[in-house]
DNA sequence: TGACGAACCATATATTCCCATGATATTACT
DNA sequence: AGTAATATCATGGGAATATATGGTTCGTCA
């Protein structure tokens, strides 16, 4: 059901090599491609990352749709003009200089569950969001009681 | 199942010449012909470009609409008076001068994958762009939420 | 013959593959 | 339970390969 579940610290070599969670690579190896798909996030500075099978869905989608269309446009282009990463044999996959630096990361990626997807972060800006998130969702739990 | 997916962001020579990004070129080799058909896109400053296979695929969409229409007669125009650019031995194409200038590009070109079809931008274009493109598919995101 | 584009060739750079290591966790065994 | 043997995984480096890129030559056509 959820494929996508916890957060795991792994360094990032010289390369911009980083491994993927183990655990989670099975559900990234579809039959014509093992690795992931990544974009940076639409609100947060983050890697969205999710398995090619999701993509294939949304060609589907797309597919009916006027490929002439302004809003198809935009939609095509940030879902598929993101990158894809495949996989080595030992299962990593490089970012590239220009992730990389789009969402800060230096020597280490934190890889964020969100069942049917994960996120990459740079640790520290992931901790600046999650208490955020937390004092967020404190608020709402003070107004509502 | 997705022809061109990703961004790869290469040089430009003095010629003109630049190299289409290698994992797409099986996507563009079809059996009379190797490269790719571009044209300057309808709503940006930027290269339109597709395999030629993808011809049939708007020519059905067109073939469903009344050929008698005005509308259609310029899309017609537009879609097939677009420009051939083949392959050299290394994969490369050439823009013409005209083209280069149409989209502002000197050394550098972007190509972004958008499924079916990409495009080619100037890179900073293209990052404006990108920008407008989020704001509106994340505004969208909240408004279904 | 000169301009132009196409084919050819050479090389720097980037990417992928392969192997080695250490750390950690897991299993087996007494 | 304690300890040894084994497997899994993250990580690093180097070699092999693919790719991008720049220059030169060749032919064609004006």
């Amino acid at each position: 059901m959820s494929d996508f579940i916890g957060r795991y610290l792994n360094k990032v070599d010289k390369k911009g090599r980083v491994s993927v969670p183990a655990i989670w690579r099975p559900n990234l190896i579809g039959k014509d491609f093992a690795g992931i798909i990544a974009q940076s996030s639409l609100s947060e500075q983050a890697i969205d990352a999710y398995p090619k099978d999701y993509l294939d869905l949304l060609q589907n989608k797309l597919d009916l749709n006027d490929p002439l269309l302004e809003e198809n446009e935009y939609e095509s282009t940030v879902i598929f003009g993101g990158a894809i990463l495949s996989f080595d044999n030992e299962g990593r996959v490089v970012l590239s200089e220009s992730l990389r630096s789009e969402i800060k990361i230096n020597s280490e990626a934190l890889f964020v569950g969100m069942g049917r997807r994960f996120r990459i972060w740079n640790p520290q800006i992931f901790d600046d969001y999650l208490s955020r998130a937390k004092l967020h969702m404190d608020k709402r739990r003070k107004i509502k009681s």
